[in-house]
DNA sequence: TAAGATAGTAATCGATTACTATCTTATGGA
DNA sequence: TCCATAAGATAGTAATCGATTACTATCTTA
């Protein structure tokens, strides 16, 4: 990983901040990490970020496109593996749960830039983001409904809510406990209510 | 709607200033609401704020404070009125929901405060809140359970935090569409699916 | 109605923020 | 070995933040 050269290429070293803010994002509250405290993360100097990115806005559109990118590709390649729709939601599910563990900035990331009142480019990423990760349930969802695994009569789009919301749920009840590894324990539990939920009855 | 009083009651104005943190959380991001903008939105100048206040996170705790003793009364409410665990649980659902539809920004407060890396007055108020709501819930699941309306194998604690997921997922649905109205429309929906999650199988 | 108490103003403070201008050094190809 | 250039260091900037100050306006009450 560290080849000891001082100067790294470009793209590197904007591979490297990226990945420095997610790992602050891991420790502090999202919205107080400064430029300084990505640079320092990094062992380098503040300014010097501004070689690679325009603004930090950029710096965090990166972070939501490497978010993005890193989140699907686990998600399908989970959905892959699977070999009925309730089964590729479960497997979506824990790979989700899982790259929260391993990221666990990452979602609350991704709320702040939602919160934010203007159209800036890291909100956009993420509506993006969640766009495509609806179409994945949605698929899923319908299909399930048709081999008839799941209840004919669920509500699609209330099922995608939802889906979202649980994890959604498990991130605040860590943060709340400020214990991480709940989650882990947690989601299986928590997924089992949710598949009742949506599961035709026999 | 207040006119030619200029000078309030020290109580009053604290009130005060508190509905406009409220209704500023409503527009805005939580985090970029600055004492000058609350001050603004009261017609009054930033300094005169910390006549009332120590800090402003005295003035955040307040706010908590406002929240949890709203939400917690109206909830209670709701729950009288309910003849059964279940109808409880929904009366308790449906009363959140209309809550955060009258103050749209409090959910993101709330949720902005729990990220906060350091104990603060206002994180605490905020677990504090949670840990009395999840109370509620607790000893209505664990009725429903005794009762038989609810699965006798349910988990409490995931239903706790599917509950609360549940309304975390509205609220991140509302902010993805910018539509706050859609949340009435589909509360209804989720929760049916959280219903059929945690009751008996008949 | 005088006088103290309370509430608010206007200006300003130091600290911090994102961002930039200028100088220095490291890197890799000819 | 030399040198053009990309990358980083240093040292700034202007703007904004929460907070404090000296002072004034208003209300209350003895």
């Amino acid at each position: 990983m560290n080849t000891r050269s001082k100067n790294l290429p470009a793209e590197e070293r904007r591979a490297v901040t990226v990945e420095a803010v997610v790992s602050l994002a891991a420790e502090q509250n999202p919205n107080d990490i400064t430029t300084a405290a990505i640079a320092k993360r990094m062992g380098l100097t503040q300014g010097a970020l501004f070689r690679h990115f325009p603004n930090k806005d950029a710096i965090l559109q990166a972070v939501m496109k490497w978010v993005a990118d890193r989140l699907l590709t686990r998600v399908d390649k989970a959905l892959q593996t699977a070999h009925s729709p309730l089964a590729a939601l479960e497997a979506m599910f824990m790979a989700h749960v899982e790259f929260v563990i391993e990221h666990p900035g990452v979602p609350r990331m991704l709320f702040g830039e939602l919160q934010r009142a203007e159209e800036t480019g890291p909100k956009r990423t993420v509506q993006a983001l969640l766009h495509r990760y609806g179409e994945r349930l949605r698929r899923l969802l319908e299909e399930g409904k048709t081999l008839g695994e799941l209840d004919a009569h669920l509500d699609t789009e209330a099922s995608i809510i939802l889906f979202i919301g649980t994890i959604q749920g498990l991130v605040m009840q860590s943060l709340l406990a400020n214990d991480l590894d709940r989650i882990r324990d947690d989601a299986p539990k928590v997924f089992t209510i949710y598949c009742r939920g949506i599961r035709r009855v026999q």
